[in-house]
DNA sequence: GCGAGACTGTACCGATCGGTAAACATATTA
DNA sequence: TAATATGTTTACCGATCGGTACAGTCTCGC
């Protein structure tokens, strides 16, 4: 049951940081072999075809993991706004403020997009469509929700390259701060705090743009 | 005076197109000669560095058209809203509604990063102090200015990414048109057409988070 | 112990990589 | 026209690329 030799799942980890860090046609099987700790013959035996392969199957890792840790909550938890501010600590953690590089928007930008273009594009509808349910639970309108949504995962993309750009993991977190004061409605009396402070002057004020 | 051999300046533009499509490491030296119609011999005759000369040379290229279309009007045009209008304009001309790569933000992304770290810092330095100084003219404050420059041009690099991972051009346009609402005040008389409509519901408010 | 799969290390393949060298063509100047 | 600067072509270099082949090793059920 419990095997001695390395199994697959294992090598997705560092599979995913390496294209990160180096792009799909930058990750060379000899640096995806020094992540990996795998030889060409073992990545050969666990993803036959290749890295086209073990770029799919680090995709619907990460396709999985948004799942559950994010659009999951967003749509069926009853307490909206906590799932919202749930999404926006997971994605500050998840890319280090903008430390790491979020690999699916990296691929929409490289001329490998076609290869993964469906990928790509569900993990961005995925997100959108979840976020968009949230918001119109929370009593907005559909147009106004999709409109936000976007606008929300747009910033998150659009904040990775510009703290990386300035090197500064500062500008990540005021955009996810910047996010939460404009996806939350402060109608409720839990306390509960932010990475800066968030003056809850929007209260009621279903419809902002 | 006018030389019948090919010119330097004229492999920049031929140059910028390939980086951006194959990003740094992808751009072979082969698809550079087939997209510039040079050799590697007047490649390297033009650019003894390299493939890090040329992308030194896009960059300043890059770097000069944005102060001259949009950084200095921001930070010198008297009709600030007509400079702002104008920058969103040119954004969307120049990144074709998100079908065109920014190749700054695709190099922020990718591990070549650290080698024209300054370059990259520096674009989004200037788009944003400039930003910032057309919004301070606007009788916004400067902490205000700051914060609401960073989301702009911020969104326009998520725009770029999301409209790509869509395939949808208009997901970039809707996230300039939402920009156009949030970054121009509309105090004057003056009419315009915007892509879409523009709802001018914040007549007077200054502050707005 | 033994066969069967699962896994791994290594040698190897043709193609392509970025870059160099130098002969060659062309155009400008004296 | 001779000399020079400028640009171009071509052949070539060693290194590395992604991928394959296959012999070998390990672990397990029997």
């Amino acid at each position: 049951m419990a095997r001695m030799v390395a199994e697959r799942a294992d090598a997705i980890a560092p599979l995913a940081e390496v294209f990160r860090e180096h792009g799909y046609e930058g990750a060379s099987l000899a640096l995806i072999g020094k992540a990996t700790g795998l030889g060409k013959g073992s990545l050969y035996h666990f993803f036959p075809n290749g890295k086209e392969e073990m770029v799919r199957a680090v995709l619907g890792e990460i396709g999985q993991w948004f799942e559950d840790a994010v659009y999951s909550p967003l749509r069926n938890e009853s307490d909206v706004n906590g799932a919202i501010r749930a999404m926006l600590a997971s994605t500050d953690q998840y890319f280090r403020s903008g430390r790491r590089v979020c690999l699916v928007g990296a691929l929409a930008v490289a001329n490998t997009r076609d290869l993964f273009a469906q990928a790509i594009r569900g993990y961005f509808v995925a997100w959108v469509d979840a976020l968009q349910s949230a918001l119109i639970r929370q009593g907005r309108e559909a147009d106004q929700s999709r409109l936000l949504a976007e606008e929300a995962v747009l910033a998150i993309q659009g904040a990775i390259i510009l703290s990386r750009a300035m090197d500064d993991p500062a500008v990540f977190q005021r955009a996810i701060d910047q996010l939460r004061g404009r996806l939350v409605i402060e109608n409720d009396t839990s306390n509960y705090e932010g990475t800066t402070d968030v003056s809850p002057q929007n209260e009621g004020r279903l419809v902002q743009d």
